[in-house]
DNA sequence: ATAAAAACCGACCGATCATTCGGTTGGTAT
DNA sequence: ATACCAACCGAATGATCGGTCGGTTTTTAT
């Protein structure tokens, strides 16, 4: 693995773990055996490595989930929007530090002012939602869901499904064991009424 | 207002919106028009402050919600948790300080090794899942609400819930208008199959 | 083999950080 | 009037921060 790319996955492990704010350049450079002149060499500035870093995030994210629907097809669109709210369980249990960084405040304080960070969460986020918005629409076409808004209605479930996730980074309660609620509460909301 | 607490209010606001690690005592100081030596009269250093002002979350929260209660009756256990979801809603509306210093990472990140930090965010949380999980109790009682586990199903619902509020912090849609799908969707979770 | 380019290094810089401390002020009890 | 104490102040401190720069090593292309 190259250097540059060492130090990025550095990065996101501290940065997500430590914040942005309370990660210095020097344990940084520490956890890479990397001078820090060589971060510098690399990226700009900090906030430049931070920026590369959601880059990583959006594109391994969208990556995942384009070839999510490639590989799998799905008998209706409940189905199918189950399956996305699994898929997208198990990726934040294997990219914890990318979902982690996700899930702190401070990348959506810097799209307040800078819209490069912006742009990348937009691409995220549209993703998701698109994925499960697309899984409804099915679903009220072949009949196996019903929703007023397939749009809102994405956006309340991905909410749930996310919220879930969250709460599990707490370490508060040991919530892990919310899946099959979660699923049943997802075909709850969808199910047509009888 | 005593300066003590004037210190307070400023500190949560700038906690809040610019993180922990983000705030300086310098911009504080600035802010109450108070001498850096006074805030540390009043608190023994900046992690002291934090912990009191999230202190004063957990008593606002509590309060609120216990007030609620004492103050208003539904005629069953779907109409408890409508209200109870409603009310949040509104206390997050009306708090927004205090509720986003709870959407930021850093005080669960306090959590993992200060017990007083873990203590306080555990209050809270305890207190809104055990309303919740009343509401489904008793819509479970008389017929509202069919549930198999209603603490399970509160944690579910609470995410939910949180999520479409911390989904509006993020600014990046204005998903303000979810409130009436948000309601739908607790329905069709609780509501008993016909 | 050689030259150009890219990667890498760590001492150094000015700014800023949380915290300390010696001292002043204003109110209150005696 | 005196003594006391909590509230308040801001200059000083030492550590740490992000970032720079001149120079060395490694890689690549010719």
């Amino acid at each position: 693995m190259s250097k540059r790319n060492a130090i990025l996955v550095a990065a996101t492990q501290l940065f997500s773990r430590n914040g942005f704010q309370g990660t210095s350049m020097a344990q940084l450079s520490r956890l890479t055996d990397a001078a820090r002149g060589t971060i510098f060499h690399h990226f700009t500035n900090k906030e430049d490595l931070f920026l590369n870093i959601l880059k990583n995030v959006q594109e391994n994210i969208l990556t995942a989930f384009r070839h999510h629907k490639e590989t799998t097809c799905y008998e209706n669109g409940m189905e199918m929007v189950e399956g996305v709210v699994t898929f997208y369980l198990s990726l934040a249990g294997e990219n914890e530090d990318q979902f982690l960084l996700l899930h702190r405040h401070y990348p959506y304080q810097m799209a307040e002012t800078n819209p490069a960070f912006r742009s990348y969460l937009e691409a995220v986020y549209t993703c998701l939602l698109d994925i499960f918005e697309e899984g409804i629409s099915i679903g009220i076409l072949d009949g196996s869901v019903k929703a007023e808004s397939p749009r809102n209605t994405a956006m309340v479930l991905f909410a749930m499904v996310d919220g879930v996730a969250r709460f599990n980074t707490y370490n508060l309660y040991q919530a892990g064991s919310l899946y099959q609620d979660l699923i049943t509460s997802c075909r709850k909301i969808l199910a047509p009424g009888s």
